[in-house]
RNA sequence: GCGCCCGUGGCUCAAUUGGAUAGAGCAACGGACUACGAAUCCGUAGAUUGGAGGUUCGAAUCCUCUCGGGCGCACCA
């Protein structure tokens, strides 16, 4: 039986009631206030037309006398505040150096077969720092989400064909009449980037044919992609070709579902999508197949969305750029129609502003104008990469400053928290030297640093689950800091080896638990945690 | 014009989704290595949470208005 029900139980054994509403629990801010505490006086104030404090002193004293769970219960102003005994903190600590660390996680899920789609950029030049923070994100979020009992799959989803793969294509053409010496315009609508005459030149000296151009250009820029990623420490479990759902048959199927449940009209030569008479709340129609006869990207991402569900995928997020915002509504709606809409949902990521000199870039692929996660991973390591991006809530913009980032890569936080836990090996391979192990901790409990620094840990299998309830890296990176700052503080204070072994034993559990806190918490953001550094 | 996201110390971000005195890191200033790693620690200073109303026991968080910044509103993807 956990808190939540042990409080529940207590208030209707004093008050006659069955509250049914959560119980609002959170950590208090200062360490008088226990372990846990909770608010729900407050709210149960107005319904028994009494005073707070009354509520929780009958709440605390009814919970003192029937809970085990904790060894005093106190209250202060309405708060109602747990503390927990010292057999709490030995059976945890001992649990996390045995090994037993994920198992301490509760599971949100048993098993559930979903998908995290992610970063998807079209295959028409190099990732940029944009696709960077999705690719950390994502690639983290499926850690997350497995650790919680979520079986999940990573997909990218490579927009292989339609109208940019044209322009790509005649955009590689011209580049190569130029180094030839020809005359060659760069549609306006083209990609002017220089990372084409690259391409460019390697397809001279393959001497590429000109029919086979696009095919060639597709797979070595995929490739490329492909190299990336791997670099920045980022697997997926499956890729997506858009052009292969385009002949699949799929779309039309799809099209002709549609059709059925009567929520497609022709009208200018091209078929529409009626979303005005599926939900009036919807501003307009949408194309799904044009009047030249190819299908529109609406109308394939529906296809491929259906086609997510029919593999058996129960939920479907996909992190998307700020820029897809306008898409979510309306694929929602598709899905309605279809009865999956329900199961999917959109990440919005915010997106990342190039800065120099105070200024904010626009970034545009087209015009050739982007800092590429190549050129990023040439200046800073992957870890710090990557904790650069986790560090921040996906709603936040972010100005990504190069210069900064470079220079920031020196004292950046990730090192705080590898330095934290390069520390705690150094301490073991002593306490090795020495044949001290880890031993119990209970005597320990009353050292102020100590106890804050075990509650600290104990607080992580929440963390994991609030980050994958709230899909917020964040959460978590903010929680290696502040037990990495714990630690450092501790450890000026506190000596663990020393000549008193059986003091000794019991530091070292609790610094132990610590380093395999952040090597977990680490491993799941996909950033390594040395033994020396 | 309509819709969505964001405004928190000089800078970059938090605040467990409505809870206790709004917290950290950079940058600034002053201190700490003769025992486990100073990539560290301790201290000082710095905030009318863009602004104005409202909702209630209680608001950075919710509602209305307003000011800035960003992004959408295609037979582009």
């Amino acid at each position: 039986m956990g808190i939540e029900d042990v409080v529940r139980e207590a208030i209707r054994s004093s008050f006659g009631i069955d509250y049914k509403e959560a119980i609002p629990l959170s950590r208090p801010k200062k360490p008088e206030f226990g372990d846990m505490s909770t608010s729900v006086a407050f709210q149960l104030a107005k319904r028994l037309g009494s005073s707070p404090n009354v509520i929780s002193e009958k709440i605390a004293k009814e919970l003192a006398s029937t809970s085990e769970l904790f060894e005093r219960v106190t209250t202060q102003g309405g708060y109602i505040n747990f503390h927990f005994g010292k057999t709490f903190f030995s059976k945890l600590i001992g649990d996390i150096i045995s090994g037993k660390l994920a198992s301490l996680v509760r599971r949100l899920s048993d098993g559930e077969f979903v998908q995290i789609e992610y970063v998807s950029a079209n295959p028409t030049g190099p990732l940029n720092v944009v696709s960077a923070r999705a690719a950390a994100v994502g690639s983290s979020l499926v850690n997350i989400l497995r650790r919680v009992g979520y079986d999940v799959k990573g997909e990218y989803y490579l927009n292989d064909a339609g109208n940019q793969v044209r322009l790509l294509t005649e955009s590689l053409r011209a580049r190569i009449k130029q180094l030839k010496g020809e005359r060659a315009d760069i549609p306006d609508e083209g990609y002017h980037g220089e990372y084409l005459l690259d391409y460019a030149r390697d397809a001279i000296e393959e001497n590429v044919p000109d029919d086979r151009l696009s095919d060639w250009i597709l797979s070595r820029i995929t490739d490329d992609i492909k190299e990336t990623l791997k670099r920045f420490g980022v697997c997926f479990d499956s890729w997506v070709s858009e052009r292969e759902l385009r002949s699949s048959g799929r779309v039309e199927k799809l099209i002709s579902e549609l059709d059925k449940k009567h929520l497609v009209y022709e009208k200018d030569g091209a078929i529409w999508f009626a979303a005005t008479s599926l939900d009036p709340e919807s501003e307009q129609d949408y194309v799904l197949v044009k009047s030249d006869g190819e299908y529109s990207y609406f109308a394939v991402d529906i296809a491929y969305h259906l086609d997510k569900f029919q593999r058996g995928f129960s939920h479907v997020w996909d992190i998307w750029g700020p820029d897809h915002h306008g898409h979510i509504k309306r694929m929602q709606l598709a899905l309605r129609s279809l009865g999956y809409d329900r199961a999917f949902s959109a990440i919005l990521l915010q997106q990342v502003n190039i800065v120099e000199e105070g200024k904010r870039r626009k970034m545009s692929k087209r015009r050739g104008e982007l800092v590429t996660l190549n050129e990023l991973l040439g200046e800073i390591d992957t870890d710090v990469a990557r904790f650069f991006f986790l560090d921040r809530r996906v709603g936040a913009h972010l100005d990504f400053d190069l210069e900064l980032a470079r220079k920031e890569s020196e004292e950046n936080p990730v090192y705080y928290v590898k330095y934290a836990h390069a520390r705690i090996r150094s301490i073991e391979r002593l306490a090795g030297l020495r044949g001290i192990t880890p031993g119990s901790i209970e005597n320990l409990l009353g050292i102020p640093e100590f106890l804050h620094l075990a509650r600290r840990v104990a607080e992580y299998p929440d963390v994991i689950v609030r980050t994958a309830r709230e899909l917020e890296t964040h959460i978590l990176t903010d929680y290696l800091l502040a037990l990495s700052r714990d630690f450092h503080h501790f450890y000026h204070i506190h000596r663990v080896i020393t000549g008193d072994r059986e003091r000794s034993s019991g530091m070292l559990s609790l610094v132990l638990a610590v380093a395999e806190v952040i090597k977990d918490g680490l491993a799941l953001l996909g950033i390594e945690a040395p033994e020396r550094m």
